[in-house]
DNA sequence: CTTAGCACTCTCGACGTAAGAGTGCTAGCA
DNA sequence: TGCTAGCACTCTTACGTCGAGAGTGCTAAG
């Protein structure tokens, strides 16, 4: 969109006042901020209006930015906005997170996102790379006790403990592990059928009935570890926001929230971009066309990678949600990597301002 | 409260209206489904709300029941509901959840309960004995690999994958294993101070570093277990409600149920009852002065005991909502005790009507 | 003790009005 | 030609009035 420098630094006035007040902005608000006269802010703001970049609640309110005004701010007229540094203290301290348990990671991270900007927050995680079972052991806790252990390629390991009818004989452990880890390991979950299973069971001979429980637990291990993990975060921030004071929208939105699968369907930033930003209209969910979708990537290694994000109005502080979200994913990246003191630190590298 | 049977059966009928159509309730409403006159009920009701059992918004609205009405509504006039074959069934084939992951379980009895009833529900969790190690084991996957697998006192296990900075000394596993076994097993969380750990780091001879890990992992395995876990599912709901319509109200409500120690002070189930009512001003925190609170106690063995709840307005289905939870509850309790096809149905057993 | 009748009170929605905000347009000025 | 002062116009919002409707409390009669 080509428009002049003046009608940008109107607009920026406009998107500023109006993510500030909420309120439609009239001519006067901005004229002395710009050395121009109301008026001729007036003629410039009606252009734009037919431009489509503004719009007007009703004939005698001030205007407010449509979809593709604040797609103009953002591409264009956003400065980046400078995390304070209590914040980027706050975040620091709160990532220190124990990364063991790869779920409270995850969630806590949305968690964080959304106190930092008061939006509602969602956090998802998937893992890119099929997962396999690399190695079976099996401990004998009792003759009747038996744990199974399994280490998976994305080195996360999984147990379980399994209760058997009757006590157990010592070589057939062993010839458990040697027919699991021969048959079963660097095997992906799809082609762990009942063929396979019943011929493992066959050559244990196996009287307790348990290489079925086995199997079964393996599979179920690897399709919980392959499954998308979706968290949503301080949804009833939305309730603080005057554009859902409406209980209908408000209600909408965190009922789309609330479904998982929707979670999963919200947008994915592009492989080159930081951020990625989605504009009222801009989204396909019907229950998200008035609303705004801010989101990043994060990596944890180990072939997870997922999603940070939050949803808001369309009058959202996409600076400073854009900035939270950026340094976050970039921190839980730093995390992993054991770098945890040398977060980085964002500053102006994308500023398009004078 | 002793008042006369005739008064009684107003309530209840003021009651059960106003639950039913969230509107005052006034005399002409309830006179034919009494066979007296409004006038007479006019004068009943006049005495009971000056015995605050009733109240009215204005001088020529209808009543509505304060706490107290609730109260002996709910003591003496609940007529115990009976939920639908449809219902069980729905909750039958809900409960039939993979028990493995204590978490899951019963955030997803949270989530069942609010989608049944259409309040927020909330969940949560406690293990009420103190757990210990009951053994170590070490799983050697390659010279710097390791598998730390604890099986704990409550029958669950826990493991990690830790590295080591320079390759195993097989005889060092087996001395390892031996002390941590001898030192640690039955030993409550507490008792794992910093002096019992150098002690063993001097026992083994530890030149890997590896004995502290290990022993902290121990302790972070037995507080994650015995820390209580809360969790809360369709918090959105509450926005269905005519009393929450106010964005103020819903807000303060969502907030206070966001933060889990809030949930963990949520009241508890006498000992010798099933359900345990809370109405209105009857709750402790402030937040809750204006909605009723209805928990269930469960139990899943191993120690594990929880609560399940759900807070909504004092004009709730106290019948439906009880014989939801109290279900629900019982149902969890039968399936850990592997009986999940015989779940428990809930009949008239506590009916106080004709 | 119950109930029909009635006057009274209070809420709620409709309506009209005045104030205020902001606009678009016109005309004058650099 | 571009900027701006001024003004008439439009539309929202708040406010007050008014009448309808709902429900009450009281009284008096059965």
């Amino acid at each position: 969109m080509n428009i002049s420098e003046r009608k940008k630094q109107i607009l920026k006035s406009i998107v500023e006042n109006y993510i500030e007040t909420a309120e439609p902005v009239g001519s006067r608000a901005i004229s002395e901020g710009l050395g121009l006269s109301s008026a001729t802010i007036r003629n410039e703001m009606a252009e734009m209006t037919s431009l489509g970049l503004l719009e007007q609640p009703h004939t005698s309110a001030g205007r407010i930015p449509t979809s593709l005004g604040y797609r103009i701010y953002v591409n264009e007229l956003m400065r980046s906005h400078m995390l304070t540094i209590s914040e980027t203290e706050e975040i620091n301290k709160s990532l220190k997170i124990r990364m063991e348990q790869l779920d409270k990671a995850i969630s806590d991270a949305g968690r964080l996102v959304s106190e930092l900007t008061n939006y509602p927050a969602y956090a998802l995680a998937a893992v890119n790379t099929p997962v396999t079972v690399r190695r079976f052991d099996f401990i004998q806790v009792d003759p009747r006790t038996l744990i199974v252990v399994l280490m998976l390629s994305n080195s996360t390991v999984k147990n379980r403990l399994m209760n058997l009818t009757r006590p157990l004989d010592e070589g057939f452990l062993l010839k458990l592990g040697a027919v699991f880890n021969a048959n079963f390991t660097n095997c992906p979950e799809s082609e762990m059928d009942s063929t396979l299973i019943s011929s493992v069971e066959r050559a244990t001979g196996d009287i307790y009935g348990i290489s079925a429980s086995i199997a079964s637990f393996a599979i179920r291990a690897l399709s919980e570890t392959e499954n998308k993990k979706a968290f949503v975060a301080g949804a009833s921030h939305i309730l603080e926001h005057p554009e859902y004071r409406d209980w209908e929208k408000a209600h909408r939105l965190m009922n789309y929230l609330s479904e998982s699968e929707n979670v999963f369907r919200l947008p994915v930033p592009e492989d080159n971009s930081d951020v990625k930003i989605l504009i009222g209209s801009e989204n396909v969910a019907e229950e998200l066309k008035d609303s705004s979708v801010v989101v990043a990537k994060y990596e944890l290694g180990a072939g997870v990678e997922g999603l940070l994000g939050v949803v808001g109005p369309t009058r959202m502080d996409y600076a400073k949600v854009a900035a939270s979200l950026s340094y976050i994913a970039k921190g839980m990246k730093a995390l992993v990597d054991g770098k945890e003191n040398h977060l980085p630190v964002l500053g102006n590298e994308k500023s398009a301002d004078e």
